[in-house]
DNA sequence: TTTTATGCAAATTGTTTGCAGATAA
DNA sequence: TTATCTGCAAACAATTTGCATAAAA
């Protein structure tokens, strides 16, 4: 949490208890999980949290590049503390995100620029399937 | 537009003019329109057609697997009727949207599927930059 | 005929916004 | 202090839906 705060502190956000919460719940998690679902498991703890203010630091997260936004394909965003570029895995049965970490998509990156002249700055992957635990039942 | 028509007889739907006119305005374009901008385009020959009739079409198009929906992270949808998997570089300045057909993701994808038991049915992938003529400006 | 599509208007829903009071620095 | 944040309620906007009429097969 401490971590937290000075994260915060760095880029010029006032650091409030709502904020705090919101990241720390983001930065111990893998679920991916999306503004309503923050707001509901922090519900227990701060219970007079709008849901408002969650959209409102998540954006600021974002803005700050704190965090990322991913657009998965379902009706609300999901987010990801880790910031680094890396494609998603969704499983189209349990919904679960998975993160796969590579460099493999960098000769992509250099070869869409050598040809396309396009100057590539960030990515979204996205691949669907079904994830190992949904293969058996 | 006969092929048009023959390819939705091909997946057991009904042919009508808006489904003729929506469909031929994606499979003439490269420009990845959304619906609003596929609702515009048609109102100087379809004048009484409705947006609801745009969204329905794209939504019946998309399930008979003619069309595919693209998320580049605006606030509406973007549809392609090459429905080949291919990556989709987005221009920040400009919002443009472009095709890079390519194999070198299916090396990335046997990677992830050996690495994390993942059966992988269906790929999303964008790129975000500036395109070669935002850039001289 | 029988089935499916269209068009209108109303509903839906994730997200954003305005603003007054509260809080961090 | 004073600049920014929070929480509430209202607004927003893309998309969906219900239903009566119309058109395709």
């Amino acid at each position: 949490m401490q971590r937290i705060a000075e994260m915060l502190k760095a880029k010029n956000l006032k650091v409030t208890p709502q904020r705090l919460a919101i990241f720390n719940v983001l930065y111990h998690t893998t679920e991916h999980p999306s503004a309503e679902t923050i707001y509901q498991a922090l519900q227990p703890t701060h219970p007079t949290m709008s849901l408002a203010t969650v959209y409102k630091t998540l954006d600021a997260l974002k803005k700050a590049n704190l965090i990322q936004e991913l657009n998965v394909g379902e009706d609300s965003f999901r987010y990801d503390a880790n910031i680094s570029p890396h494609p998603h895995l969704i499983c189209l049965k349990c919904k679960k995100v998975m993160d796969f970490h590579t460099h493999a998509l960098d000769s992509l990156i250099d070869k869409v620029q050598e040809e396309t002249d396009f100057k590539i700055l960030s990515q979204k992957v996205y691949f669907y399937g079904v994830c190992p635990d949904c293969q058996e039942s």
